[in-house]
DNA sequence: GCATGTTTACTGATTAGTAGATAGATTGTC
DNA sequence: GACAATCTATCTACTAATCAGTAAACATGC
């Protein structure tokens, strides 16, 4: 049966996968090595090698599928919610869970040892943050057009400030362990961009 | 001369301490090691050692100067600034200083590793953060009160999004190597404490 | 002669990466 | 349907480089 050897024959590049993903999430890129995913899928490191010939293929497949899965995430919202505000908590939720699980969000994290990185997993890292800032620009142009949104002036220094202070309050809460700490932020993030401020904070 | 003596003594010390502060804001904790300070100094990695037994004791050192620097200019912006947000823009400048140089925020940078760090440089980066929330509350619970700043809600809350927000904002603006980028967020961000908030954003 | 600071010459662990053997499953051919 | 060839995925057994860290000799200045 092809289909069961395809199956196979694909987990354990998606396991690697996986594992790094998170590894990467938790300690960086300069912060693991093939040995830990070899320990952790109980495998010797040379057979890694086969599915990745080099740390630096691992990390760009790594960034290709995860902003494949993160264009993936937007595309259901745009489905899913009714309202821009909707689709902002949405896309504030996909942070929130990761953070969920003790992780920093793979590109934040890469974002931060940008200067040690393989040129192609650069480019893979500066295009997850183009798709992220597009798509939050659509959002935003739309929300305002229609008055359910309330920001001044243009739409990508808007979607520049919230990518970066979510990647930043997400850092910060992790640092503390404190999931608190980024639902506040972001609650406050949002509240900015909703008609009639002054509820942007009902309780204190 | 025990002052030259000294000067000389204490000198080594502090130009290791200097290239592994400019080290690891660029590369980070781990994408330095003893090597390469001692290949820019001109000296043995042994002699580092005598200086620093340890990279964690090390980065305990360092952390605990950073943060040091980082109080003594607060103290010198409560001492020249004239009104709040003029403290805020003086601690904004802090972070553009930084970034000028094509350097993350060591903290910021350290925050990312966090969970790969020595348990005393943990403490000392938490300290930091602590630290500029602290002074962060009390120019902003200051301002408000004679009405220079307008927030809803706590202040703590405020100060976390502010720091949250300019650390990830340098992350994602050096990641472009583009200063402009953490220019236009900061703006944005000071923008919303000020009273007249139409003004927010003159130019577009 | 004693303290400070440096060097030489190591150690053992870990890093990414490779060569070649091997087991088992799949496929093509008669 | 039997058999050979090939493919997939793994293992053993390495390499060369780099990592943090150490011991002991050695210089220099007070």
């Amino acid at each position: 049966m092809d289909k069961a050897a395809t199956a196979r024959g694909t987990d354990s590049a998606r396991r690697i996968l996986d594992l790094a993903e998170r590894l990467i999430q938790v300690r960086g890129y300069n912060g693991f090595s093939y040995a830990d995913i070899a320990e952790a899928m109980q495998v010797t490191k040379a057979s890694l090698h086969y599915h990745f010939p080099s740390k630096a293929e691992l990390g760009r497949n790594l960034m290709a599928r995860y902003t494949q899965g993160f264009l993936k995430a937007l595309a259901d919202i745009d489905q899913q919610a009714k309202c821009p505000i909707q689709k902002l908590e949405s896309y504030v939720a996909l942070y929130a869970d990761v953070l969920a699980q003790g992780r920093m969000c793979l590109c934040g994290m890469l974002a931060a040892e940008f200067a040690t990185l393989p040129v192609p997993v650069r480019d893979e890292v500066l295009s997850f943050f183009d798709a992220n800032e597009a798509w939050l620009v659509t959002v935003l142009e739309y929300g305002r057009r229609d008055g359910q949104l309330v920001f001044d002036g243009r739409a990508i220094e808007v979607a520049r400030v919230l990518v970066a202070s979510l990647e930043g309050a997400m850092m910060l809460a992790r640092t503390y362990s404190d999931v608190e700490r980024f639902t506040q932020a972001s609650r406050r993030l949002l509240a900015q961009l909703r008609p009639l401020r002054r509820q942007a904070a009902r309780r204190t």
